[in-house]
DNA sequence: GCTTGACCTTGTAGTAGCTACAGGGTCCAT
DNA sequence: ATGGACCCTGTAGCTACTACAAGGTCAAGC
């Protein structure tokens, strides 16, 4: 299949396809006579993996990790299972970070009784004065 | 006050002070005879708005709005308020985002029963078939 | 007076993960 | 043979810093 085809197939572009074979997480395809790259239902499970690696936050090398674990059928998946772990801790630091931002934001709103700027709390709270 | 005692007072680095004058967060320093930036309290305390805004999520360009807006003490905040209550939307957004993702990894941990990679749950649901 | 070390200066390049060209080649239908 | 849709490589841009390199300044200590 041509890179056009992957591509819509898994919602990615195919300038994002090439950087993943660049970046080493999508093997290179076979090249037909006019150099068009062609690829293998192997590449589309592949690229599958990947994105959903990736939507699901894992890094590049975190990706290439687990590709490289993958590969191996026969050994055991606890270091599979070590990045998922570090990756949910990871996921849920940054719920907490964000969820401490969205709690002084909704604080700065509610704070902001006045109309002018010279008296808004919000832009005094930040740490302005003018 | 130097750049290193600013950066001292914000905990931020010296660097990142320099890129803020050349992105326009900060306004330039008077400079003295050594050509080293002299820094007033009006620095400091813009300094400290543009890093509480950035630490509550706001882009660079916001945070520019933001500076922009808390100039003009007579105006309306209505504005104020309403970057703030965008970046709100944006934040929670994001939460909603992260959230699906620990499910799915929480989801992803307690799949995986086996301890061969060949039976692993977690490498067969991200869409990896050998 | 000279050195040492801590500070400061500019300018440039690197980070992550794409995305967007430019400038060119290929292929198929009209 | 011409148009349009596709493909190729290579490079530059994006965000918000961070990290140098190569050099200038200044105060303390000998």
């Amino acid at each position: 299949m041509r890179i056009g085809e992957l591509a819509k197939a898994t919602g990615t572009k195919a300038e994002t396809i090439r950087y993943y074979e660049r970046e080493g997480v999508l093997p290179a395809a076979d090249r037909t006579d006019s150099n068009y790259r062609d690829y293998t239902d192997g590449h589309l499970a592949t690229l599958t993996f990947v994105r959903r690696a990736r939507e699901l936050g894992f890094s590049m090398s975190q990706v290439r990790e687990l590709l490289a674990l993958s590969d191996h059928d026969d050994k055991p998946c606890e270091n599979v299972d070590q990045l998922v772990q570090r990756q949910l801790v990871e996921v849920k630091r940054k719920i907490a970070d964000l969820s401490a931002m969205r709690d002084e934001l909704a604080q700065l709103l509610r704070s902001c009784q006045s109309d002018r700027i010279g008296e808004c709390r919000i832009v005094e709270s930040l740490g302005r004065r003018n």
